[in-house]
DNA sequence: TTGACTGTACCGTACGTTCGGTATAAGACG
DNA sequence: CGTCTTATACCGAACGTACGGTACAGTCAA
C-alpha cells in the first residue's frame, strides 16, 4: 500500500489527540503498521507524517473547497458551495482544523511556516472571488480574513461547546448568517 | 509562596507548548520549583495545575472582561470595553486562548466539561447585554455566539498567520468591524 | 535475485509521579 | 526561658512507564 493510504488515519489521530498526543503506539495501532513500516513510509518520523497530511489537505483544498470559488455563478452561490464543502470536511464541526491543531504542538515551529502559507492561500482565494466582484483589493482581503476567522471561530466553538452542527450551519449559509 | 503565584507561568507554558507539551521539567524550570515541590502546591499534578489556571481565568473574566457588560453606557460602548480587555489579555493576538489549547490535549476529557461551561458563560454574558437592549433571547444568544466565534477565530488566525495585532484590532472595534 | 515491506528486539531519553527526607518558623507547654 | 511539636515550604533522587526512533534479520511477490 502506498503511504497515501494511511493519511486519513493520521489526520484523524492528529485531530483527536493533538500532535504531541498522537503517539507512535497509537499511530501503529490505528494504521495496523509496525513501527518499522511506519518509518519505511515516513522516514522522517512523526513530523514527516504531519507534513504528508498537510500535503493531502493542500491538494484537497485546491480540488474541493476552492474550486467552487473559481466557477461561474453569483459570489454568494460560490461562497455557499465552499461552505458546504468545508461543512463536510469538518463533519459539521465535530472535527477540528488540523492547522489549529498543529499550531498548538510543542514543536509548532516545524509547521508554522507551512500552515501560515496554507491559511494565506485560503484567505487569498476567497479574496480573489470578492475582487472579481468589484471589491477593492484591501476590502477583498478583509473579506477573506473575515471568512477564515468565521470558519476557525465556528470550529473552535464547536469543539468547546460540543453543540456541533448548528454553528457550522451558519457557515453553510455564509455570507448571509443573521 | 502561595500556589497562586505560579499561575502566570503555568498559563504561559500551556499557551506556548500546549498541555501535552508543557512538561513537568519545563514547568519546574519556569517556576524555579523542583518537581517534588510542584506536587506540594498541586497535589493533583499537571491536571491540577491546569484547573488552577482555569480558576484564575474564570475569576479574571468575571472581574475584568465581563464587568463592562454590566455597566451603564450604550451596548456598543460596553462591547468595545470588553473587546479592549480581551485585546490586552491575549496580547493583541500573540497569545492563544487556553480554552482552545486544552481542547487539543490528548486528555481533553479532563477539561472539556469545565471549558464548555466557561465558554457558555461568556456567550451568556454577551447575550444578556443584547437582551437588555431589546433583542429577543434567541437573537441575543446568536449575537453572543457570533462574538465568541469572532474572538476565537481572530485568535486562531493570529496564531497561524503571526500577523498578530491588526486582526484583534477588529475585536477592539467590535461590533463595527467593516 | 532483487527490493519493497515487516516483526521483533532494542536504544537512550524523557515522561509524570512518588518517596524520603531537610530547613525554617511559629506556637504550645513546662 | 528552653525545647518540643507541628505545619509549611521545598528538594534530590529515584520510580516504572512510555516516548520517538533504530538495527537487523527476515518474508515474499515480481
Amino acid at each position: 500500500m502506498a503511504r497515501e493510504a494511511y493519511i486519513p488515519q493520521l489526520l484523524q489521530l492528529f485531530r483527536q489527540y493533538g500532535y504531541d498526543g498522537a503517539t507512535l503506539s497509537k499511530i501503529s495501532e490505528a494504521t495496523g503498521l509496525g513501527k518499522a513500516s511506519l518509518y519505511h513510509y515516513f522516514p522522517g518520523g512523526k513530523e514527516d507524517m504531519a507534513h504528508a497530511v498537510l500535503n493531502t489537505l493542500e491538494h484537497w483544498f485546491d480540488a474541493q473547497a476552492l474550486v467552487p470559488l473559481r466557477q461561474t455563478g453569483s459570489l454568494r452561490e460560490r461562497l455557499r458551495a465552499m461552505g458546504q464543502k468545508l461543512y463536510e470536511a469538518y463533519e459539521g464541526g465535530s472535527q477540528p482544523c488540523l492547522y489549529a491543531i498543529l499550531m498548538t504542538a510543542s514543536t509548532r515551529d516545524a509547521f508554522s511556516d507551512r500552515v501560515a502559507q496554507l491559511m494565506m492561500s485560503l484567505v487569498a482565494a476567497i479574496a480573489k472571488a470578492f475582487e472579481e466582484e468589484g471589491y477593492t483589493p484591501e476590502a477583498s482581503r478583509r473579506k477573506g480574513e473575515d471568512a477564515a476567522m468565521m470558519i476557525q471561530g465556528a470550529l473552535v466553538l464547536s469543539q468547546v461547546l460540543r453543540t456541533v452542527a448548528y454553528l457550522l450551519e451558519r457557515l453553510r449559509n455564509y455570507p448571509k448568517s443573521s
